[in-house]
RNA sequence: GCUCCCAUCGUCUAACGGUUAGGACGCGGCCCUCUCAAGGCCGUAGUACGGGUUCGAUUCCCGUUGGGAGCGCCA
């Protein structure tokens, strides 16, 4: 027995995937992963990855959702190997296809308004049954057919559908998916405004694309069975599906808006790592072995469809925030250098001193989860912080002054301000004033940052500077 | 309502008839420690339920329950 559940790959012709998104709506991780999938693979196979914007919802699409699903896939380094494809460019060739189908009798025109289609799914619904159309246009004479037209009647085109036998998909997540034929009515495809629908267009892109693997969410799983009435009416050998489970959230309810941040672009703004966001996304639905942690490399290497869960799986913040800290915890500080002035730029921090973002980013990369953290823990080597109330008077009241005024005078005669001369300030005062380090360090902490959170205290005095230091000190004295 | 899909710790998952059901996040404890982290060690918790098949079921089959998707002139 041939097993459903093995990817085909057919020497003779290149494997080409494709991300298909409709640009209603920022790229959210639910999307991104499917275009992962799809791009994994393509690397695996030596195949094309290819780009396709599905906007043939002229109401619902818009130039500013074309732009974050760009932006998104370019952060996430998911390059394309063709398009991106419109489909509102390529309306001429779905209409030769339709006019084809029309000719061969496949299809035809439905002259029944919405409102009696709704009257007719309202009582479907009302007496249990599955909303089906009726068909009463195809019953319509060849006569009555051309007298409407000819009168001008509006109308769309529906696709003919197979009523006997059924369907069966050899899906490569799901494994073999039947349904009857009987369950599937004549869907429209072609508007009363002569715009193509989705079910028609993904085929006729997918079926002239020379695209052999469609992976994309369960939810386009019933879809699928219309889908293949059409290659048949094309004589077209279908592509092999892999339809990929949800990603849900928290309450187990599909990923949206109530649930934090969903969009791509988000992550970002967030101060997360694409790798570490890529990383997260492959493990949600996919394991291989124990491991937890993939470079690029890996993931493609190691990828299988065929080893994809079934089963819906929850997005968790939490994993993605630890492996983000991972991430940056191993990056290269040159590399976070980098990414690091737009989230001080956001804090009204501008400045192109590289070298001392390396610097800011050795003494924060182990403490910060994201970019947005690190941002917080080196703003004070750009700007004095006033601690709030409580911190004031937790460290910096009468008490502790006498310890700030001893750190004030040893960092004043410091000859070699450096961390060995630091520290050594430090560990002499403890020795002979008998204090924990941490009743001197708290204090000089939150003086120089603002904070009670901060980098070592040793390199924020370090590179903030002797007079600097002095300075922020001194305001504590009086 | 009908059709389709799904079901291992709270979460992501490993196991592809025989394991003390493994790993990771989280959570708890201890160690380390100038704060916060990081790191180390230990611990916590799961096969939804009921029938079969089998010497033996997390694993195969059926049902129940629960969740999800679709049933659009949306994609």
């Amino acid at each position: 027995m041939l097993d459903s559940r093995i990817i085909m790959v057919n020497t003779s012709k290149k494997p080409r995937f494709r991300f298909a998104p409709s640009p209603t709506g920022y790229l959210h991780v639910g999307g991104a992963r499917t275009a992962l999938y799809n791009y994994l693979l393509a690397r695996q196979l030596g195949g094309d990855f290819i780009l396709r914007i599905e906007d043939t919802d002229l109401e619902r699409s818009t130039p500013e959702s074309i732009q974050a699903i760009l932006d998104s896939m370019k952060w996430l380094k998911m390059e394309w190997d063709e398009g991106p494809y419109f489909q509102t460019k390529r309306f001429d060739l779905y209409n030769q296809y339709i006019d084809q189908l029309i000719k061969e009798k496949k299809a035809y025109p439905c002259f029944c308004t919405s409102q009696e289609l709704e009257a007719k799914r309202a009582l479907a619904q009302k007496e249990k049954r599955k909303p089906m159309y009726d068909r009463t246009c195809y019953k319509l004479s060849t006569s009555d057919v051309e007298k409407k037209i000819s009168s001008g009647e509006k109308h769309c085109i529906r696709f003919h559908s197979h009523d006997e036998g059924s369907i069966i998909i050899n899906d490569l997540v799901k494994g073999r998916v039947e349904i009857a034929e009987k369950e599937l009515d004549d869907l429209i495809i072609r508007r009363t405004d002569g715009s193509p629908t989705y079910n028609f267009t993904v085929v006729i892109d997918d079926m002239t694309m020379g695209i052999t693997h469609v992976i994309r969410g369960d939810d386009h799983l019933n879809n699928t069975p219309r889908q293949m009435q059409l290659y048949q009416a094309f004589g077209a050998t279908p592509p092999q599906f892999a339809h990929l489970p949800l990603i849900l959230g928290t309450d187990k309810k599909r990923l949206s808006k109530r649930h934090g941040a969903t969009s791509v672009m988000a992550y970002y703004e967030m101060g997360y790592l694409p790798d570490a966001l890529i990383n997260y996304l492959a493990r949600i639905g996919w394991a291989y072995k124990d491991q937890e942690v993939f470079t690029r490399q890996d993931l493609i290497e190691k990828f299988s469809i065929e080893s994809v869960s079934k089963a819906a799986g929850v997005f968790n913040p939490e994993k993605l925030l630890w492996l983000n800290g991972l991430y940056i915890r191993e990056s290269k500080p040159e590399d976070l250098a980098k990414l690091l002035p737009h989230y001080l730029e956001k804090r009204g921090i501008i400045s192109n001193d590289t070298s001392l973002f390396v610097e800011l980013v050795k003494i924060s990369q182990e403490k910060s989860k994201t970019l947005e953290e690190m941002a917080d823990l080196v703003d004070f080597a750009f700007k004095e912080t006033r601690p709030d109330e409580a911190l004031q008077n937790k460290f910096l009241g009468k008490e502790n002054k006498p310890h700030l005024k001893l750190v004030y005078d040893r960092l004043e005669k410091l000859e070699n301000f450096d961390i060995a001369g630091i520290t050594n300030v430090f560990t002499t005062l403890v020795q002979e004033t008998g204090l924990k380090l941490g009743q001197i360090a708290q204090p000089v902490r939150v003086a120089l940052s603002g904070k009670n959170i901060s980098p070592g205290i040793y390199e924020i005095i370090r590179i903030l500077g002797k007079k600097t230091c002095l300075a922020r000190i001194s305001k504590y004295l009086e």
